[in-house]
DNA sequence: CCCTATTACGCAACGCTGTTGCTAAATTTT
DNA sequence: AAAATTTAGCAACAGCGTTGCGTAATAGGG
């Protein structure tokens, strides 16, 4: 648990990752963007601009000529100053992508994973990938760490994975710190639907709001982004959003309840009948809204990712006749921008996120 | 929308706060208590102390023999050197209650409301009900503002309330500006499940977690906190809670869906089987724990406090019949501690909190 | 009884943050 | 060429927590 004292470093981290954040947003910005977001006076923004610029994060990219006055040079974000590496680590695959700062993808590349793979067998089979990405050497010294997203249950605050659904010799594994000696690398480990949701947001900034992601593959699971920071609730279990009961009187499943949203929705999909599937998963976003009011649904995995346009279409029609009472309820729907790398890409965002992220203060 | 630089003054503050919390939470506590929940240094301990002293908001409450060495001073906070007003309204009635700085109800009053209350009807009604409770001069002076806590849609970053629910004359209403002006004190608007959230989150410190107000009385709603903070979501409109759909072919709700979890409720209850509408709210709240991963859920609300153990049973049979998997999926489950104070108590806590809660910077 | 070990606590100097006051540079307009 | 305007940085400063060290208050041992 990496936890920060409030001191004056504190804000030095702070205020460097909020000019960060507008780089990867918006391409190029000036230091009058700067003052307006955060808020700083112009000259504290020269002292941070002058930092990130000494650590090659960013750097000047022309300038811009207001009309009358001295132009304002326009700065941009350095992509490939750094690296992070993303794993999904699947039931039977493991995905692997080189992301840069600006969140990226350069490679992608998914392998096979020995059925019921044992800890040491996806050791192994990262470090061959990871080798194989990072062949150039001026990505190896760029390389921030690795981030891996995988099933649940998991303990993010320790890095340890308690008990993956349908893998044996998954029981409590320390995978963080094994993989951290193994590798060589700093590891982050987190499960895969909050990587996901991590992904989307590091691309989309400051403009991002409380959202979810919707993932269906093997199974239906939700992250969340809410209030500025993922959230994976008291025991790092959020995103169970599968075994939310939307049919009191349906089919028992493999949760021990009756009529979860996965249950449903699976015997629609293997019915051959894609548009009540659909269905049924929108009826599951909008209770997500009513529960949570979110400003952005992401909809992604394997499994819906075969049908897209009618999920989504699904999905964006729900959503609009629950709101069609208020006009100041939006909710924006939209397919994964990554595709089948959100997982992946978002685990490696993770660790970016860990070093040029907004820090976060000890826990209240 | 309180928007705060990170400059050093942010540092003031945290702290601060972080102190205040500990006092809150812990009846007393000594420097090396501080040292350790903030990591901050002796030294920097001793500042915050003496500061917190100066303002008359803690005080020494004598000494600590630890065997050798010199004593410990031991601290507590000083309850009565501030004051808030919470009030909660609802649909017929209005009710008042003076809450000091550690979260104790000193006075609590309801009156009626006239039918189709106006804006200005429930001005008076506010002013002069704190008139009345505010009748000491020592509680006059040290009085720090009032919160309101009413049913949504409302818009808590600008104070407005949008619609509220059942109520005419309620349609894009500036309630927060017009009642600073009518009563001459700072005011503090939220939605009712949301200020009941904060009461409990504010009286337990820093050992609550995650966690939601399930509230039923006319509707059903939740509170949510969430990361150490009041989740409102996208347009404060999270926490329509009654309405998640868990009975894909239930009856027709007022909200247009079918067989919300409030329709499916209140058809149980007008029938009089309580434990059956008990067990619908039940099969919600783990719908709800299976998303956020609570680790507290606390019960409330006029129509549920009439049968409050059928629902505890209810609700705590379902939590612990679904969690029976995995040992460290832990849920405390609780009736509100304040009854039927709670919305009107945590109305008055959010605007203790804004003055001596946890500072939150910038939105991302 | 005095001395020592131990623990609690604060003063003073310091490092680092953002802020304030002011100057310099670069450009357009007059 | 001179004035106006905008951008940017240097220097001094205020305020935060930190570091180094001295002081106060207690218990226990000789």
């Amino acid at each position: 648990m990496t936890r920060i004292t409030a001191d004056v470093r504190f804000l030095r981290g702070y205020n460097q990752a909020r000019v960060m954040a507008l780089g990867r947003t918006a391409r190029t910005f000036e230091r009058s963007t700067v003052v307006e977001a955060t808020g700083l006076t112009p000259q504290a923004v020269s002292k941070v601009v002058a930092r990130l610029t000494a650590d090659g994060l960013i750097r000047p990219a022309g300038v811009r000529r207001t009309g009358i006055g001295k132009p304002a040079v326009v700065y941009e974000l350095v992509p490939d100053s750094r690296y992070a590496i993303g794993a999904h680590v699947a039931r039977r695959t493991l995905r692997l992508v080189l992301v840069d700062l600006a969140g990226t993808v350069h490679h992608s590349a998914v392998s096979p994973l020995p059925g019921d793979f044992t800890p040491e067998q996806l050791l192994d089979a990262l470090a061959v990938g990871i080798d194989a990405m990072t062949s150039s050497s001026d990505v190896r010294g760029r390389l921030t760490g690795v981030g891996i997203g995988m099933i649940g249950p998991l303990d993010h605050a320790h890095g340890l994975v308690r008990d993956a659904h349908g893998l044996r010799h998954w029981h409590d594994v320390p995978l963080r710190e094994i993989a951290e000696k193994h590798l060589g690398l700093p590891v982050h480990l987190d499960k895969d639907v909050t990587a996901g949701i991590t992904a989307e947001a590091w691309r989309h900034g400051a403009t991002f709001g409380d959202a979810a992601l919707i993932m269906i593959e093997s199974g239906i699971g939700g992250g969340f982004w809410l209030g500025g920071t993922a959230h994976r609730g008291a025991h790092t279990n959020a995103g169970e959003f599968g075994h939310t009961v939307v049919d009191l009187n349906g089919p028992r499943c493999v949760c021990g309840r009756h009529g979860c949203l996965e249950i449903v929705h699976n015997q629609a999909a293997d019915a051959g009948d894609i548009d009540r599937a659909a269905r049924v998963v929108a009826v599951g976003v909008v209770n997500l809204l009513q529960t949570l009011d979110l400003a952005h649904v992401v909809l992604a995995g394997a499994d819906l990712l075969r049908n897209p346009q009618a999920y989504l279409a699904a999905v964006v029609e729900a959503v609009q006749a629950d709101a069609r009472r208020a006009d100041w309820l939006t909710t924006k729907v939209a397919l994964s921008s990554l595709g089948a790398d959100v997982i992946a890409a978002g685990a490696a965002m993770q660790v970016l996120d860990q070093h040029y992220g907004v820090p976060e203060l000890a826990p209240a």
